[in-house]
DNA sequence: TATTGTTATACTCTATAACTATA
DNA sequence: TATAGTTATAGAGTATAACAATA
């Protein structure tokens, strides 16, 4: 049977992000992270010393869902949680989370090449700033 | 802080996703229906007589996923079972489905546009295309 | 032999409420 | 008074394995 729901861009954009999610998550796993892991990895790597609640706030990750995230990738050794003062922390990726990383990236810059390339060349240029349009505030 | 990862084709498009499907979702709420319920309805409609497990093959959906939601359809009075032989049912809308169809539609149809509409014009015909290619066969 | 419907189950992701302590 | 971190919990969504019955 023909899909007669492909040509809405709510559920083309719902399939492809599940299509390519899936994907991204297999090609992760053999790090042992999951797709928000390496997120958050990245944006610690990006300004060291964010807290928890300022990196779930730019991925919008509940304060409450950072938590056991965090305990996760501390007890894999790749990010420390060192004291700012007596209420919050700040986050640091340890050696073992900078080189967890870099193999990450060369995983993600691979992953988002062979994703363009299905989109034929047209279309290409105009898919990250439709995206950002969506959800951007 | 300024989000680097706003620049990634794979990050901009599962942020882009999980926005409108919670802004749909909410659309749809008032009905008592989920998004997915709306997809297949829409499905059992275009093609009344479909088999659980084909419109599940067409959602991508697990066949042992269709169960529960079949029911609460079923049990919300939207959907029939009708025995096709011994082993298999087809689906058919009720009247009280097709009427909840109806005004999922005029929801769904108004979120589409309003979507369409936060695209800058000259990206917004390449959209669906785009996504298209990222996961149909 | 392949397929349909089903049950049971488990895991991930996400959302909410509440609490403590500190800025 | 607002914020950080935390705990506990519940609801979705999704995946797998297994089984009976039928095509």
């Amino acid at each position: 049977m023909h899909d007669p729901l492909a040509v809405l861009p709510g559920y083309t954009l719902r399939r492809a992000a599940n299509a390519m999610m899936a994907d991204l998550s297999a090609r992760l796993a053999p790090l042992e992270l999951r797709v928000t892991d390496a997120s958050v990895l990245i944006l610690i790597d990006a300004q060291s010393g964010s807290t928890a609640s300022g990196i779930g706030r730019i991925l919008d990750i509940q304060r409450a869902n950072m938590v056991p995230l965090l305990n996760r990738l501390e007890s894999a050794g790749l990010v420390r949680r060192v004291p700012i003062d007596r209420k919050s922390f700040s986050l640091e990726l340890t050696p073992e989370g900078a080189s967890r990383l870099a193999k990450a990236r060369a995983i993600m810059a691979r992953f988002e090449t062979d994703l363009l390339d299905r989109i034929p060349r047209e279309h290409r240029s105009h898919l990250v700033p439709a995206l950002n349009a969506l959800w951007q505030p």
